[in-house]
DNA sequence: ATAAAATATCGATATATTTCGATATATGGA
DNA sequence: TCCATATATCGAAATATATCGATATTTTAT
């Protein structure tokens, strides 16, 4: 992983919302439940995510697509809705390689 | 290790400056030779750090104290002079607590 | 005491980030 | 087609950060 993409994923943690978003999203029993027909989808609505973060719904949508951007997380579109998961393989190389950088 | 020094040393990195800084601080013969009288002396005068960062004098002062007061770095004055070396025990307590945090 | 060297602090400016409301775009239903 | 819902994009204002030069402070030497 090279020095951009670190510091792209540092600063995308450097904000207490974003940070706030990724530990949630961790567990998906923090928002409420899916619509009946997104039950076997993976993921996050966004208007879950706004909801609980409690900012304006346009500050959230830049937000996740910052994290997007970041790779730290993985979005897809499904009719009106977009769904956010964490991209865990990503999170864990930005932790290899910190940890590198770091020691 | 707490949220908010989480979010300090975050903070902290999300610099390229500061990032090198710490970089540059694990191997000493990234400086000039101490001076004589220094020589047996812990970590590096912060007069080589701002060569090498090759920014103002002020910047570097005030990017040490906010490197030092994230807990990354501990500073020592002897004389006219102040070193500043790694802080070794909290770069890794900040390692396990950024893994716990996003694992 | 004066002067020099090293470094911290201050104040200012330019730029980046946070956040919002407004609006545009995408999707779906009647 | 029109209307509704969900979300992305835009532009603006407030705030934070990066960086500088000037100045203050600390330490040392003569």
């Amino acid at each position: 992983m090279d020095y951009d993409k670190i510091e792209k994923i540092v600063a995308a943690l450097n904000n207490p919302v974003r940070r706030n978003i990724l530990f949630w999203l961790k567990d998906r029993s923090n928002f409420p439940p899916a619509l009946p027909e997104h039950s076997d989808l993976e993921g996050v609505c966004v208007g879950y995510i706004q909801e609980k973060a409690g900012l304006s719904q346009s500050t959230i949508s830049s937000y996740m697509n910052l994290l997007k951007q970041a790779g730290l997380v993985i979005s897809e579109r499904h009719g009106q809705w977009t769904f956010f998961r964490r991209d865990e393989k990503s999170i864990q190389a930005f932790l290899g390689a910190i940890g590198k950088e770091l020691s």
